[in-house]
DNA sequence: TATGAATGAGACTTCATTCAT
DNA sequence: GATGAATGAAGTCTCATTCAT
């Protein structure tokens, strides 16, 4: 595992448009062939290829394969950002729990769905022990804002258990998001049945230490039903 | 480095056993090998190295490296059905549900814990498109156990449902049990959160679809009580 | 005995001046270490430190190692057409037949003494049923020619007939020169032999199946004396 | 390619009628692997198994797979002896010297068709530089007797000059019948050529160096037809 | 800065040979 | 003597990374 020495002597770092389009070129042909063919069965050449480069041009913004794999996750992160920022308006906030949960759902499906390196690095998340930012992080990074959510909404809950729930949230929807990639045909079914899951897990927790807030009656007798 | 001090007392073990006393050595070595450095970057060389064996000896049983992790897969399937088994005697069906669903995450818990393979085809069920086995057939197979319980425990489930239900409850405990492998210091506290997630999940599922056999009174108020 | 599936003929083509002499450079290299060891016992590594290369270069080049034999095969080939072309011009059609032959040995036997990749085809034509372009095919090219001049030179004789003589001629030279090798000492004899051989050979063929032109009184008279 | 460094003929003298059996059917065995893969690619285990045995027995008798192959060659020219002693009987040197040269090729296109370990010699004499006893031994042994033959029917050639021809005859012998193998469907038809060939190489040097036997009208006669 | 040819460490796998049973 | 499991040296080929142009 080489490593270029930090780039503190290039004084412009992907700042230029050129570059920086460069740069999400190549991380959104790595994303397609990491996912494609797994994090070691990908070829830098292949990368470079598809993103319509060289593997030189490549190596001038990462100075190893893994820290292609690693920018992905970052830029997931950030990404992942955005979207709980979605959730977190006052609006939102304002919403039922069980509305804000399946929206959530609902919509970390369908960038899971749309975006490749998310689901690369979910798929990858193993690679090597040397990585400097795992898929792990990314996780970890939903799992803070769950907490956020959580706090709003369950308010006595203590910070521990907090934040075990909130892992054991985005885990779960993680594993779900998975076995949708893995059972194509049952996708949809397993998105549902994600939303059932949570919301039977979380009804206890937000009613105990509760915030007042309380799922629509709409919204229980659907459940009912199922 | 050669071999192990065999007992003197048995001078000639059986050939048979011999051989299957190695390809056992080579699985345990490779499940810690494929666990420890994921499949790509595991080498037959240390695997060999690992189970006290030359890599020619490993490729006497093992036609090239899948094969290693296609037979590690085979034995996990083998143990799952032993420990389902375990919870489908006569005297554990007529238990609670619920205390049946906590023995089967316990167990399953332990054995995650202490089979390395099972970790191991766990954490690389990517691999490679030729597989024979792959890790997705352990959980299918640990479904269609699950299936063959909820028959029991919620009768009137149409089979669609109870295929998708039972798919859920694996990929979560998989996933929560893997949760236990990047977490070990909240490992026993995932374990006790996963049976709770569950138990809401299924609770509505089994009542609604009933036998007539319910949770005992205790177990239901030792869940309210979280 | 490793190949990789697809044994093309040329992984990269060779556009620029360097990379065709590197190319040729390995074919040279590789000329002399499949004549000097045999096909089988010559390494790819070998190869490439006799080319002043990498094996990593020889594989840009060429998919495997029985792609680097054709390619020996394929450029013989081209450079027998040169030869033969070297006899069909119009003033060598006019001279007699016997001085053809014979400039047409000489010229085979240096050519054959020159070029190591022509003995390697010859002594290696065994190799791999795989084989996309066999030694075979370099006497057979070289049969066709012969064939041609047998046309001209014998045309009453069938087309079937014509075949056989050619094969025999060009696998009697083929064999002669391959004893060259294999006894140095008596290498010249040897192609003088051949000379007597093949004349004897192919006198009746050519005076009963003749055009009017004639072996030149003179070199009856010279064959007569041995 | 691994060979010991001694590769001498037998290790151990096949003197019980088991030994020489085993010995006989492991030579067979080979020959027709040698034959079929070439020398190379033939594996000293799938010549145990053909020949009935384990690989443990092969090396009971030989030290090293080129032993094996020499021991082929040996064995060769033991037949070889054979069959030209054929030939020399008091009846036979008496009959015109074609028929002896037609019965010569016959006999030999025969042993050939028959003998796969005289093919595999033949087709496989490149092999290896450390071969003791190379197929070129065997064409040597053949040229010997040739010559003997030569010494009956051309007294007055020069030694040099007879075996010059003698080697001539058996090499284009040689490569005809290899020829045939290459081209089945022509067999015949070479072997006639072959024969054709010969005579008219053959005629002007017994002639002139004349034991005074002459071919028979008759087979002159069906020479002039072709 | 971009390119892509060159490099070579290292992976997988084979198979001749040995040796304990 | 016979057997065949075990050994490990060595070969082919891949691909991350470098560097001259």
């Amino acid at each position: 595992m080489k490593q270029s020495p930090t780039p503190s002597s290039s004084r412009r770092t992907p700042l230029q448009d050129r570059s920086r389009q460069r740069v999400e070129r190549i991380l959104d042909s790595a994303s397609e062939v990491f996912l494609e063919r797994g994090y070691d069965a990908a070829t830098t050449e292949e990368i470079a290829r598809l993103a319509g480069t060289s593997i030189g041009s490549v190596y001038q913004f990462f100075p190893n394969k893994l820290a292609i794999f690693n920018a992905i996750a970052l830029r997931c992160v950030g990404r992942a950002k955005e979207i709980f920022d979605t959730f977190m308006t006052p609006e939102a906030i304002d919403r039922p729990w069980t509305e804000l949960l399946d929206g959530a759902i609902d919509t970390f499906a369908t960038y899971h769905r749309t975006e490749p390196g998310f689901r690369a690095i979910l798929l990858n998340w193993r690679v090597s022990a040397d990585m400097v930012l795992a898929n792990d992080d990314v996780n970890r990074e939903f799992a803070r804002r769950a907490e956020a959510v959580l706090r709003a909404n369950a308010p006595s809950l203590t910070p521990t258990r907090r934040a075990l729930v909130a892992t054991v949230i985005i885990e779960t929807v993680s594993a779900m998001m998975i076995l949708c990639v893995r059972r194509p045909a049952s996708a949809e079914d397993i998105v549902t049945e994600t939303k059932t899951l949570l919301r039977r897990y979380l009804e206890p927790i937000i009613t105990e230490n509760g915030s007042g807030r309380r799922p629509s009656t709409k919204a229980v007798a659907a459940r009912k039903k199922r």
